[in-house]
DNA sequence: TACAAAAGTAAATTATAGTTAACTTATATG
DNA sequence: CATATAAGTTAACTATAATTTACTTTTGTA
């Protein structure tokens, strides 16, 4: 039962390529399918996106796998050009301080 | 005035290496500065986290340079070890559909 | 200011990411 | 089904990231 690749919305079964849930933990895989829901939905096929970014195929097909043994400028092209971005996160909620800040307390 | 290196707090100079805004819109360079200022806010050497990781230390200092020509699987262990994450952020505002979802609209 | 520790750089070598080209499944669609 | 188009894989090769070692520079501190 409720297996990843369909959703229930108001009695409507939807088969995706689905957009990952944005807001979840940060994984490589989670990226993975963020870069392929993109770009399924944008309608554009691997060899589209590696021409326009001057990369090969199987780099892509690497990046839509989660592989994480691929330069970081590759994965930023291709995010970029899909309107993807990332946020970093720190762990420790960051104080959201408004008093005094101690040279080195903010971690 | 207001260079980037200083920050006036309550009347307080503060001198930083101080942790990035981290809200602001992603680059590399604000990556780079996240780490950096995270490592030496935990007074961590770049010896002690390259050991710790089995990295080199010039590709720690490649990082913290803002280098994006750096695998993301070491990027992503220096994070980790941190305690710093991604989340990743679509630009289409993500419509926080309620309603009914056609099977590629979301992006 | 001298000493130590950390930061940062450089060059030579090794490991591996990335490319190209060709091929093999898959997925539509006429 | 047959054909086409896209997805995904493979292998040989090239480009370059990562490592090691050693050195230079910076920074902090006794």
């Amino acid at each position: 039962m409720n297996p990843k690749s369909t959703k229930q919305t108001l009695g409507r079964v939807v088969k995706s390529t689905e957009m990952p849930d944005l807001a979840r933990d940060f994984s490589p895989a989670q990226l993975a399918k963020a870069i392929n829901a993109k770009r399924t939905g944008m309608k554009l096929t691997l060899v589209d996106v590696a021409a326009a970014l001057s990369i090969s195929k199987p780099t892509l097909v690497k990046i839509e796998k989660g592989d994480t043994n691929v330069k970081l400028s590759n994965i930023l092209k291709v995010m970029e050009y899909l309107g993807l971005s990332f946020s970093i996160i720190s762990d420790k909620p960051s104080t959201t301080h408004t008093g005094e800040i101690s040279d080195d307390e903010w971690y």
